[in-house]
DNA sequence: CCATTTTTTTACTTGTGCGTCAATAAATGG
DNA sequence: CCATTTATTGACGCACAAGTAAAAAAATGG
């Protein structure tokens, strides 16, 4: 057994760590200039090495913004499997599925999943990452539907209604930033309160 | 008098034609792939023109960028100073503040205002659409708070509340296209009844 | 039809950033 | 403490795209 017994970080996780850590500077600058605007000179200046070692973790440029972007995908596609694996109405999976997709895309911070991002990927990248989209998009409006038909919720458009609300959960990325006085959760709460609720004052 | 008295464009009127014709095609060609992953070349091919030939139109690359980003502030702009000269009670302005606001970004369909394509732009652009875009958040929110006051909406986050709905509305570019089977206008409406009205069914 | 202005093109310069290769430095284990 | 593997560096080639200058083409009005 390795001496300290695994509380000091074996050579394969002092990688894996270096890794992560230079795809959460990497996504932060892609966030900010773009990726296309974004040198890996820069990131790795940032990260405080030169760019020929990030050459070492990373196959290229490309393959970098194919993982910050799968961290984003990853809590849609982690949100969907726990709520499948629910047992509720479909309201109560519909508002679990949400909260939670919000909740961990605040906590990973990834990649936005802009077009641009996308299409700057190989072909097979693309036509993966684009696939997971739709499956959480379909999950979605198929809750809807379901939620429809158990009479929990109106009888609204389904395809907007979820455009909607994936529309305004995306959008949490460009506004929200790490030192907000409101925690994840906080949010979660208040934007399932607005989705289901409405802002209008009802009558008592 | 010009003859065919102005049913014929004039030298001004057909430059400044072109000018949008270019500037739509951009705006597309950059919601697509992004900014700094086109280039002029690409433009001037969909035009149908030479790259050299664009620079007749526009100071250059940035100029072109910033030209289309304003197509889409000025959606906000309008919308925000309708809405300031009815006078209404502050939910009917905020309604009518976001039904406008969508219905103008669908039809203008000018540059997605991503962060990437914003810090594109040199120092003063930047700042003066920032302040642009602060002015309609301003705005909004001003409307909510005034809104809660006059008891007709609940007692909500007001920060919170407006970037949920901002963010809903920013993302229809993302996903409306102009072969949509619906109208702006009907988008608008589902839009804001899921806003005002949220999805729960309510008790009769 | 010609002179002039407007518009577009061809050919070029220049800078920037990706990706590579050989060389060096640091860590690891015997 | 040395041999070997792992990690990092510096220097460079190369492609691509922004922007320019001068020439050609097209439109306009007399």
């Amino acid at each position: 057994m390795a001496k300290w017994d695994g509380a000091v970080a074996s050579r394969e996780e002092v990688r894996e760590l270096k890794r992560r850590a230079a795809l959460r500077v990497a996504a932060r600058i892609f966030n900010e200039k773009g990726y296309h605007a974004t040198s890996l000179d820069e990131v790795a200046d940032v990260i405080g090495v030169t760019k020929t070692a990030l050459y070492y973790y990373f196959k290229n440029k490309e393959q970098l913004l194919y993982e910050c972007i799968k961290l984003t995908y990853d809590c849609g596609q982690s949100a969907r499997l726990e709520s499948e694996a629910l047992d509720g109405t479909a309201i109560e999976k519909l508002t679990f599925l949400y909260r939670r997709f919000i909740e961990l895309l605040m906590v990973e911070r990834g990649a936005y999943t802009t077009m641009a991002n996308i299409r700057a990927l190989p072909e097979d990248a693309q036509v993966e990452l684009l696939d997971r989209r739709r499956q959480l998009d379909r999950y979605s409006r198929m809750l809807i539907e379901k939620a429809i038909a158990e009479g929990s919720i109106r009888n609204v458009d389904v395809r907007i209604t979820s455009n909607f609300f994936l529309g305004a959960v995306n959008w949490i990325l460009r506004w929200y930033t790490e030192d907000d006085a409101m925690s994840p959760e906080e949010v979660a709460e208040h934007f399932l309160d607005l989705f289901l609720n409405g802002i209008v004052q009802k009558p008592a």
